[in-house]
DNA sequence: CCTTGACTAAACTGTTTAGTTTGATACGTA
DNA sequence: TACGTATCAAACTAAACAGTTTAGTCAAGG
């Protein structure tokens, strides 16, 4: 009758939402998964790359489902969020969008960002919850975030939009051209910066055709 | 010494490329890569869709990935081609955008399309040499006949066109609205006929606002 | 000095899978 | 009847992998 009766060995003893070995983990899931996917990664490698032993875990996270799940909710809306961080400045609304569509295409054409799509595209038929998260987080709250913008400058009288979450959608279409589509097919380069601000004033350029209140020559 | 120097068991007996098996094969293939992607579909469960023992499938196709890339290009260019068969009939550039704008939504929005795509970037880190030619296949050389077009429709001086392909690409684009977009993620409904003629009705209007010359009212 | 908690490396379990081999069946034909 | 060809079902091989367990290390602190 040795009595282990440890009762209180239940519930995660370490799962801080914030701590250096979680930090550990995550950053070696990505490296990993990142590389591999979802399903050619295997826990062993991630083990390796965060430098930490597969138990350890097993400790922080429920299994692999929850550690993608967990990588992708730590990176994903960064990036959402600092697309508008130009807005201030600029008050010439082609200006405005210029700024928005080059942070917007800058982003999306990083190779993380396009290895972070090509996962959850993967993904989503299976774990739809993550698909569904992403899509929220990104393309869908960008689109929301450009369309109340837009919606701004309609009532300043610089623009003409009849229905402006369908405009915003059609600006960041505009923007990506066929590099974006290349890129997750595996197809072309990273285009530089000067063929990303071009794409972008083609954009801008046939956007305000339609939408633009003053003819400018 | 029973001499059983069959020299000519080298080489696939039963390779020709339009067969009945094979046939049989790449279906049952497609069935259960569809259902359960590369990774998750088991060589045995393409053996039991397709009607036909494992070892047949090997006498066939090298492996899984060469199975793979037949399926792709089996199916991949029938799209593509099948886009502009719309061509003759319009003679007003409006109406003909919307006909190539429609047929372009509609079959982009096909569940099994979506899978296809979904399958292809997924395993484009794997395999790139897929990913490039269903790339080259699809959307590639529906861009390039698209521009083609409204070269032919600018030489008519029915657009003012100055980037015939990277305005064929704009125009692909702005029919997409977030449609496909969400449904690669998981997201959302197949849009309706009367959505995508609503979207595409609007990406017509958008682009010829740019790129029309006649403006109708 | 001993306990406790976090951690590790490595072995282990059970399952799944790609691909191969084997032995049998069925058919057309010489 | 005898032979070659195409196929099949089923067993098999070898490897990979998620997740668990074990035995032990290390450091803090009482």
């Amino acid at each position: 009758m040795t009595m282990i009766d440890t009762e209180t060995v239940a519930e995660a003893p370490r799962a801080e939402p914030e701590s250096t070995k979680r930090r550990d983990i995550i950053d070696g899931a990505r490296k990993v998964f990142f590389e591999k996917g979802f399903d050619g990664a295997s826990m062993d490698e991630v083990a390796r790359a965060a430098g930490v032993s597969k138990a350890t875990i097993y400790v922080y996270f429920g299994g692999k489902e929850e550690l993608f799940e967990a990588l992708v909710h730590n990176d994903r809306a960064r990036a959402a969020e600092r697309l508008f961080e130009v807005d201030s400045s600029a008050d010439e609304v082609d200006t405005l969008l210029r700024h928005i569509g080059i942070s917007f295409m800058t982003m999306m054409v990083q190779p993380d960002q396009i290895r972070m799509v090509r996962m959850v595209i993967a993904t989503a038929e299976k774990f739809p919850r993550i698909g569904r998260a992403f899509f929220d987080a990104g393309p869908c709250r960008g689109g929301q975030r450009l369309a109340d913008l837009l919606r701004r400058q309609a009532d300043l009288g610089r623009l003409s939009i009849d229905d402006d979450v369908a405009a915003a959608y059609e600006f960041f279409n505009l923007c990506q051209s066929n590099s974006v589509k290349g890129l997750l097919f595996g197809v072309g380069e990273q285009p530089t910066p000067a063929q990303i601000e071009e794409t972008v004033a083609r954009a801008v350029r046939v956007f305000l055709a339609y939408y633009g209140t003053a003819r400018a020559g």
